[in-house]
DNA sequence: TCGAGCGTAGAACGGTGTTCGTTAACGAAC
DNA sequence: GTTCGTTAACGAACACCGTTCTACGCTCGA
């Protein structure tokens, strides 16, 4: 009994409840749902810890800082990536599309993933076995290193790019109706252009807002980078 | 002099000082300023306000929002874009290499403006003028309607996106010197990844790692970009 | 049994975008 | 010429953010 009777009402001392042990693994846990749930914005430190029901300092002694907690973020969803299981010289270019569909795919499934992969270089482990599987199938079309190398940095940036363009646009959960509207607004826009000035946008203002809420103007992409790396391949 | 002599002390009411008006214009005066001497983080509206010697909530009579800003202020970047006189069927592919290099070099003039740009559409009058000269260039490559369309989509986002990878690097002002010993960081980190499996990644460390500060690596982009869009065009 | 060390966490710091309510300036109308 | 109404300006505040400081409990080794 150290405390001295007359100090100031000592505050109830909520005793400590005894709980699980704050890990890394559960810290990426509880962020990944509110990742998924309510997307990038929702994982601040802050929401991360009352999650836990800890303290934001608390975190800390776990991970280094927010910027290390999205790339175990990242890592976590390149997890949930699967590939073929053997690289065919064969079908390389379809091999590839499929890849670039699958990591659009699981960037999708994780909402925001593609806000914190942005601008980082991948390099946890799960995130690099996914790089090891696309040289080794642009390896299997007969790419240069050089070519290969580069090619598994523009990959990614693509993919990336367009899954968090998509996620802007679907915040603050819109509807389907709310994109349409969307859309139609933006096509007017570019119609209403004058002529003079704009005389291609206005006449491929269709085109233009054409594909905006689905695979398409992905499957264009990706149609685009593989033709043109394919036009890169060594023919010995 | 309806003031009550014994009201308490009247603030020494501080002249408002006759300064020239507030609009738009100088709003991107400033921030641009901001942008390019001290990069994007340095943009917020109190430091945009501070700079033109009044408070943040002035701005709001002018900008919508942040965003609103950040539009404005690629809208202001897109204007010193310089495009080749006129499409050139038989040249078309340079042309569109030029240009994508001028996009950048756009950016890199105007540091941070990567980052407003990213995920946004653009839509200001200037940013539009050059999605209707690429699209001049594609249309005389032969391209159709559609592929045009989409590729205008692609061709920002690619270059945006290398762009904001570069100012990330280059964040708190890292000399050439450090930047060698990162990539240097990485070569090793890569090369003392597990070889059985990570046979790839390990054995292109080198090409992984090389190009990262120069435009090489850009230069296999819009090769890559340039040569799939080429397949796409029309021979009739 | 007693420290030492470490994980925990409350509080605070300095920053952000945005909004509220008041104040000053100016042009129009009486 | 004086009042009124509109509007721009702006200080203060709100609700957040990432990060750090510091003190407190608990556990474990001596």
């Amino acid at each position: 009994m150290t405390q001295s009777p007359w100090q100031p009402i000592s505050p109830p001392k909520p005793p400590r409840p005894a709980k699980a042990p704050l890990t890394r693994e559960r810290i990426v846990d509880a962020a990944m749902r509110l990742l998924v749930d309510h997307g990038y914005d929702a994982v601040s430190m802050r929401k991360v810890a009352q999650e836990l029901g800890t303290g934001q300092a608390s975190l800390y002694a776990h991970v280094a800082n927010k910027s290390e907690l999205d790339q175990l973020l990242v890592n976590r969803a390149a997890e949930q990536m699967e590939f073929p299981a053997e690289p065919d010289p064969e079908r390389w270019q379809e091999q590839l599309k499929d890849c670039m569909r699958e990591m659009l795919r699981v960037m999708r499934a994780n909402p925001g993933v593609a806000r914190a992969a942005i601008g980082q270089v991948p390099l946890g482990e799960q995130a690099l076995l996914s790089t090891e599987k696309f040289l080794a199938i642009l390896k299997a079309g007969n790419l240069p290193d050089q070519a290969a190398a580069w090619a598994v940095d523009l990959i990614p940036l693509y993919v990336t790019a367009v899954s968090f363009e998509e996620t802007v646009q679907s915040a603050s959960a819109w509807t389907p109706a709310d994109l349409e509207g969307y859309v139609g607004r933006m096509r007017s826009y570019f119609e209403g252009l004058p002529a003079d000035r704009f005389p291609l946008t206005l006449a491929l203002a269709g085109a233009l807002t054409s594909g905006s809420g689905g695979d398409e103007r992905f499957e264009f992409g990706i149609s685009v980078i593989t033709a043109g790396l394919a036009s890169l391949a060594e023919k010995p």
